[in-house]
DNA sequence: CGCCCACCGTACGTCGGCGTATGGCGTCGG
DNA sequence: CCGACGCCATACGCCGACGTACGGTGGGCG
């Protein structure tokens, strides 16, 4: 709940309130059919004659709604970037926060299942582009070649986004703890080219 | 209106024509809110009046839907145990074949998006669990142990998930043709704890 | 032949959500 | 002190979809 935004801090809303309403609403709903405007006024203690006073229509919303997750993402990949120096390290990091984060936000989930809608896709296609660039870059200074790198990032990203499916549809199956760890370790290790624990 | 002709004798609808035109629009509308019936009643030729002869309301139908698409995917499974005496070339088989079956079906990654529905998450779980227990049994039959197995058939689940993402969402990242093969080939081969081509 | 009933069409009431029109209130500039 | 304007509530019409009531038809059986 942040008001800040505007000169005059009354009891007013903004257009980001209702654009990070409306995530809200995705996150808790699943999916772009959750961002309805009744409900989403109601939840904010106001009305639609709010709403189309910062909005032009729905759709307007759901743009605002995804271009505010589209710069989160990018945010968070380069708060990543702060990690560490060692591009070994940055991808254990990397693995560790990132599944950890997709497991409690079924956002990224819902907007997968909608690659066909006219601005979901885009906007997931840009974030997309931006990890397997970045997992290329890491995989590249690892000292692998372009194509290799590309692959591997593949790779890493096919296993990112099926855990993240995993952990949202049946977290039971997925490891914990320690276990999770040694898990984390073999998966890294396979896309390095060694295992880590060949005997178990 | 005209008389289409169904599937049936005298042009009447079954209760799994319903249910086969739902898994349709399901195809093609992406996601459980394409089950809607009155369009799909428009779509067979009929009218709500033949549907509620045959169901008690959309639930039933969604339910229907779902059964179906559980019983498609578990002789899917049936059929694959067919391919081959040689562990190692089922696995091969089985990930050529299911990564190219899931490019155009949308169903399943529609359905992982609906995982908390009470009539879609219980059937996505047992067909998720049927499909690691199977590629658990893949590579039990390698010689792997039993916890070992789990966490490779987990490895390469995320990956055929992630795998089936990307194909919806961002198919022109994915490799094709030769490239294709030797990108399987890599995860096999970090799968079974050897790399294919260390150089490249 | 005639009746029954499975099967379906039609019409209706309802509900939720979109978009619009318009009035009202508070605050600021003059 | 007043008008103007930014912001919002209320009320309305519309549409698509759900579910119901009921009428109708045609084919098989008595």
């Amino acid at each position: 709940m942040s008001r800040q935004r505007g000169t005059r801090a009354r009891g007013h809303l903004t257009a980001a309130d209702w654009a990070e309403a409306a995530l809200a609403a995705m996150r808790e709903g699943g999916g772009l059919a959750a961002i309805a405007i009744e409900p989403i006024a109601a939840r904010l203690g106001a009305t639609k004659g709010s709403f189309y006073w910062h909005f032009a229509n729905r759709d307007a919303l759901i743009e605002a709604a995804l271009a505010r997750w589209e710069t989160l993402r990018t945010e968070e990949v380069l708060a990543q970037l702060q990690l560490a120096t060692d591009p070994m390290t940055r991808i254990r990091e990397l693995f560790q926060q990132v599944t950890a984060a997709v497991a409690e936000d079924p956002t990224e989930i819902a907007l997968l299942a909608q690659a066909g809608h006219p601005v979901a896709g885009p906007v997931l296609r840009r974030v997309t582009q931006r990890r397997l660039d970045y997992l290329a870059g890491l995989f590249g200074e690892l000292g692998l070649p372009e194509a290799e790198a590309r692959q591997r990032s593949l790779q890493a990203y096919c296993g990112y986004l099926g855990r993240a499916q995993l952990a949202h549809a049946m977290p039971e199956v997925l490891p914990t703890g320690e276990e999770n760890a040694r898990y984390l370790d073999a998966v890294i290790a396979s896309l390095l080219g060694r295992r880590s624990r060949p005997g178990g």
